[in-house]
DNA sequence: TGAAATTAGGTTGTGCACAATTTAATTTTT
DNA sequence: AAAAATTAAATTGTGCACAACCTAATTTCA
């Protein structure tokens, strides 16, 4: 039978996730606001840094594939960052269908800002290194279970 | 030391939570789709559900502070729900600042079809009621420890 | 009481997220 | 090889989320 307390938003989960996302996007803005970094874009740069060089390359593809966006998201997105001459972005010449990004120097550069920010963010959720272990195998799960259905 | 491996995206909770969330919203979609919500609205619905008539008034504020959202997002969104007739906004004659918003017949019977998706959505999930009652717990607590940081 | 501070809501501008569509390049199939 | 299908990006349009700012109403208090 269908239970009219399910309606509360007290009892969805869905809410809890959605409100706890915009808290720690609230978290993340004041400290990337000094890389001159959105929360989104940060995410980019994490793809790209750990390519880790100038000459390394990554698609627009990959970086989709990565962390789950389209190209109506990526697109402007890359154009802010290349405006930002954090990289650049070139069509590869044996798929042109294919836009290859490469981190600049400064793009390359901006990661020593940035090696701070896990350890820092991390204090603020105030919690343990293994409850942290816990609720990340908890959400891969959840996250696991969700894509497949 | 600074660790290099804490700047990977599979390191990171944020990640997880943003994932989560996004995908969670994926899911939602379609069926408040045949609703004509989308997700937002559909929180300010379950808010306005909870006090259950026509009757019952509810303001802007008391919705930004249930939900965490400000006039920026709150007052275009109402808007469009009362484009759709499923409530309405009437300044409040004892306090003029305070805008009222009151579910119209159509807003107060779509609850009806709204019954079933909290079941639904939490079969997608594919977890038991503890497992539920477990993360819930653990959501709540980093939502309090964030809020107070 | 009158000035100052606070409060509620709205507006504007920026940046996602994503659906839907388009274009061009590449691959597959016949 | 030509037609059909697929793929990668870009573009357009809608709807949040939120910062910054504005206006008007109310409350506080000197």
């Amino acid at each position: 039978m269908p239970n009219n307390d399910n309606l509360k938003l007290e009892n969805q989960l869905c809410f809890r996730l959605y409100s706890l996302t915009k808290l720690m996007n609230r978290h993340y803005s004041p400290v990337l606001k000094q890389l001159g970094l959105t929360y989104s874009q940060y995410l980019v740069m994490l793809v790209l840094w750990e390519h880790n060089n100038t000459r390394s390359v990554v698609s627009v593809k990959h970086l989709g594939d990565k962390l789950d966006l389209d190209s109506g998201t990526l697109s402007p997105l890359l154009k802010r960052l290349e405006k930002q001459d954090l990289l650049s972005r070139v069509r590869n010449s044996n798929d042109e269908r294919s836009v290859e990004i490469k981190l600049t120097q400064a793009g390359c550069q901006l990661k020593a800002q940035a090696i701070n920010i896990p350890a820092q963010m991390f204090s603020v959720t105030g919690m343990s290194i293994d409850d942290l272990q816990g609720l990340t195998t908890q959400l891969d799960t959840l996250l696991t279970t969700m894509k497949t259905r």
